[in-house]
RNA sequence: GCCCCUGUAGCUCAGUCGGCAGAGCGCGUCCUUGGUAAGGACGAGGUCGGCGGUUCAAAUCCGCUCGGGGGCUCCA
């Protein structure tokens, strides 16, 4: 169904008639490409060659792998086609002279699908350039001339039509812009964005590793990087104790048949890591000389026992709520963990900190009637909002999903849908943020409200998340006592302002560009003695700054003061403090600073702990934190 | 999982035609004791991701495998 999606997508994508001016550069650049190709590999057969967001592709099927080489040369054959000033023609036809004209050119393998994909009744259309026809609703520049700041940018596999169950081809990736400064300006932009990937400020200040000896997907998080997670942690627990959620802990595996319960096993079971199966039952198996098919079977049928990695926290917390009779009077509970949890992505899926097998979800379950949903929905998004505005995180759209009305996923009675629907949509309205209702997006089990946050780069990521749940309770048995003495089904509400501790602070690092605002930054002050006289001075102030709860240390190293500062800053540091011998006779230190150029100055280390203390406790974002800054797409 | 690219010191990378393993940064020791982004000298540090093959000889060529990257597919 996701393909079929997809599928129209690309048709509507290759076939709209009208394009911006931008598309229309890029769309010609695409045809331009698919030209190149050709001259140069005449045997290629050619896909499709949209215009994207960033720039163009075009996919081909070729025995021969295009290389590095392969991609310069191309790139010159579309500058000669560029230069031959080619008119783009546009030829209306019927469908059976497209047929002919398909063959003609030898496109047989692809265009007649894509023909077969033009609604009867609609104009088909071919589009000349030079010696290149090519099946296209347009619309395109004039003239190949106009096609001069571009570049291909590299190549890459993409199944035909999206699917997999299809062949692989070759989509070549290339960018278009009106100007030369345009295109180089966003290549530098690329070039600095680079810079900002959380894979390498990860490395460079020691936030986190990532080790082929530990496993692929694993995050170990070094003690830097531990302190900015410890810091988020913090930060949303006073929020939770603020307002009535309880703390829980609870183990990292499960037994099979919690989830057999809630479903998710064997469900999912492509999305986990295999079950730890009981060693008696491994033994006995292995006596019959069952085989891994067979035992899949039985672990799916519930005849052999075993245990999960936990895939997530909600069948936990819903075993805690359930230990216990609730009255009404009692509701909502709302049930708090930093629950690590355990996925078998694809290993092509895995990326850094952002997509990872085993991570840990801020998490929390409330369970609350049905009437309290609102409020409660509510109390979520707000705690969302706090967070992402503490954060400096302003570029964000909301989305609500809902059922999609045409199909037959979706479990739970019609009415307390609508409720649960009106609830989130009514809650969203609250935000004072655009939103948007997209149908088919909710989760089978209930509808959701996803906050989705742009980066400086001008990526989406799907952050917080607010989840409204009927199917749990349900498949648990869930109740509470009501007014009327007697057992109500509770609604549950999954939610994670953070989404996970992982994926959050790989986008945070790239977010602040690895320059963290003081209150999570490793390092808060570094004291830089001007020379070994004084060292036992910097630690002295070191001992006072810790003292006071500030992260210091201190560079006794025999380098000059400007190789220290240089240390300080490229380690990103956020105050400095230099302790000279004018200092000392004064009582005071030199402030310099990255975060807060109004500390700079002499002043007391007293002074200087009171303006910390401050902004650290204000969670103060530093006033040179850069905007956020899409890229130039829109033409 | 699939296609393509890639793997040399802790990091960033050079290594030509198959012929003794290299640089900068970092690290250690010593000299230097200074005023806001790199003072100097010496030194330690390598199973060239792993396994196998071709060869008189492999970082280099081939196969397999593990990891990383760019995409596609997927993401309860």
């Amino acid at each position: 169904m996701e393909s079929l999606a997809k599928g129209l997508l690309s048709h509507f994508m290759s076939y709209r008639p009208q394009m911006t001016p931008l598309e229309e550069l890029r769309h010609s650049a695409a045809h331009m490409l698919g030209a190149a190709v050709r001259r140069l590999f005449p045997q290629a057969q050619l896909d499709i060659g949209p215009p994207t967001e960033q720039g163009f592709y075009y996919d081909f099927d070729l025995d021969h792998a295009f290389t590095a080489e392969d991609l310069v040369k191309i790139e010159e054959e579309m500058r000669r086609i560029s230069k031959e000033n080619q008119k783009f023609e546009r030829m209306e036809c019927s469908r059976e002279e497209a047929e002919r004209l398909i063959a003609e050119t030898g496109q047989t393998r692809y265009k007649p699908g894509r023909l077969a994909d033009i609604p009867a009744g609609e104009q088909i259309s071919f589009y000349r350039n030079g010696e290149f026809l090519d099946l296209c609703a347009g619309s395109h520049v004039r003239y190949t001339s106009q096609v001069k700041a571009f570049k291909l940018l590299h190549v890459a596999g993409a199944y035909h039509r999206g699917d997999e169950k299809n062949r692989q081809l070759q989509r070549i990736y290339g960018t278009a812009y009106p100007t030369k400064d345009e295109l180089e300006q966003a290549l530098a932009r690329a070039e600095e964005a680079k810079k900002r990937d959380h894979r390498r400020l990860g490395k460079e200040l020691k936030l986190f590793h990532i080790d082929e000896k530990v496993g692929q997907g694993l995050i170990l998080w070094t003690p830097n990087g531990a302190v900015v997670r410890q810091q988020l942690q913090d930060f949303i627990s006073e929020h939770l104790f603020r307002t009535g959620y309880k703390q829980v802990f609870t183990p990292h595996i499960g037994n099979l048949d919690l989830y057999r319960t809630s479903g998710h096993f064997p469900y999912y079971k492509d999305a986990q890591f295999p079950p730890l199966v009981e060693r008696e039952a491994m033994e006995l198996l292995a006596k019959e000389g069952c085989g891994c098919g067979e035992l899949t079977n039985r672990l799916s049928e519930g005849t052999v026992q075993g245990f999960l990695l936990k895939p997530m926290n909600c069948p936990h917390h819903i075993r805690i709520f359930a230990s216990q009779p609730h009255s009404y009077r009692d509701l909502p509970v709302r049930l708090a963990e930093f629950g690590t949890v355990y996925r078998w992505e694809q290993s092509g899926e895995l990326n850094g900190m952002t997509r990872v097998r085993g991570f840990t979800q801020d998490d929390a379950h409330l369970f609350c009637t049905e009437d309290q949903v609102l409020g409660e929905v509510l109390g979520c998004l707000e705690l969302v909002k706090v967070v992402l505005s503490t954060l400096g995180l302003s570029d964000y759209r909301v989305r609500v999903g809902l059922r999609d009305p045409d199909s037959q996923k979706y479990t739970g009675a019609k009415e307390n849908w609508d409720k649960a629907e009106a609830a989130c949509r009514a809650a969203a309205a609250t935000l004072g943020v655009k939103f948007t209702e997209e149908a088919g997006e909710a989760a089978f089990y209930g509808p959701k409200i996803d906050f989705v946050v742009r980066d400086v780069i001008g990526r989406e990521w799907q952050l917080g998340t607010v989840q409204v749940d009927f199917n749990l309770p349900e498949r648990f048995d869930l109740s509470y006592i009501g007014p009327d003495n007697r057992p109500h089904r509770p609604v549950m509400i999954h939610r994670a302002p953070f989404g996970s501790m992982e994926r959050f602070v790989g986008i945070l690092i790239e977010h602040f560009a690895g320059d963290f605002p003081t209150w999570l930054s490793p390092e808060q002050v570094r004291v830089i003695p001007l020379n070994d006289d004084l060292n036992a001075d910097a630690d002295a102030a070191v001992a006072r700054l810790v003292a006071a709860g500030i992260r210091a240390t201190s560079d006794g190293s025999s380098d000059k003061l400007g190789a220290k500062i240089r240390r300080a800053e490229l380690s990103k540091v956020p105050h400095m403090l230099v302790l000279g011998a004018k200092e000392k006779e004064a009582g005071q230190v030199n402030v310099r600073s990255r975060a807060d150029k109004s500390f700079e100055g002499n002043r007391t280390l007293e002074d200087f702990i009171g303006l910390v203390s401050a902004e650290v406790r204000e969670r103060r974002l530093k006033a040179h934190v850069p905007a956020a800054q899409p890229p130039a797409a829109k033409g």
